[in-house]
DNA sequence: GCGACAG
DNA sequence: ATCTTGTCGC
């Protein structure tokens, strides 16, 4: 099973950003898998409520993209949605799910952002640190500076934050809004988006996050 | 000072 | 995140 670091439940904004500072180091560049032959799809839905969410985790075959595993956690957010401290609202309940697993994916496929973060430390860095499995992160809005890529499929041009590249804006389908990935864990940012596009041959979101998502929305 | 700010 | 079905277009 999932192992779970010992790690901090900040309550404000100033205690969760020293945390991140904290956790940072650790992101590893390395011991990226040789193979990937399972990736888990992870995404959290929110009920009505406002602050009761449920967290679901897909686990699909690679390239088969059938699921072969699932788990669902319903939860209370115990931290607010600020920008820039999204995994302390998100990652609970995430790791909550994550640990009720069978199989142990060799990615992490997470909703958000990874280094493309302010601090390089979004949710998917997070998620990476606190498993120590390698994951990436795939968001659906961008946080840093880019050009459009091309139109073909495939197409991508490099985010870029204070001078440096900390993700990709990828197209994963023809004229179509490209995603937009970045390193979480233990992956480089050249297989992330590969990865991304074996996980997306017919939508624009990779299937993991499709099935995580459509988890998520049954049981709220 | 003003605007921007993952889900 | 969420409010929301069918419909126009490649």
């Amino acid at each position: 099973m999932i192992e779970v670091r010992e790690h901090e439940r900040p309550s404000t904004v100033s205690e969760a950003v020293a945390v991140q500072q904290r956790l940072r180091p650790l992101v590893r560049f390395d011991g990226q898998p040789a193979e990937v032959r399972t990736a888990a799809g992870l995404d959290v839905a929110y009920d009505e409520s406002s602050d009761e969410l449920v967290a679901a985790v897909a686990v699909l075959d690679v390239p088969a993209l059938s699921v072969v595993d699932s788990t669902v956690v319903r939860g209370r957010a115990e931290f607010p949605y600020v920008p820039g401290l999204f995994a302390f609202r998100e990652a609970p309940p995430l790791l909550a799910a994550l640990q009720q697993l069978s199989v142990v994916p060799d990615v992490l496929v997470c909703d958000g952002q990874g280094l493309a973060h302010p601090r390089r430390f979004g949710l998917a860095c997070h998620l990476g640190v606190l498993t120590d499995l390698p994951a990436i992160g795939v968001g659906k809005t961008p946080m840093g500076r880019f050009d459009p890529p091309g139109e073909p499929r495939g197409a991508w041009t490099s985010i870029e934050m204070d001078g440096e590249e900390v993700g990709r804006a990828l197209r994963t389908q023809e004229h179509v809004k490209p995603v937009f990935v970045s390193v979480g864990h233990r992956y480089a940012l050249d297989a992330a988006c590969d990865l991304v596009l074996g996980l997306a041959p017919k939508y624009r979101l990779p299937e993991t996050t499709r099935a995580a998502d459509q988890l998520g929305r049954r049981a709220g």
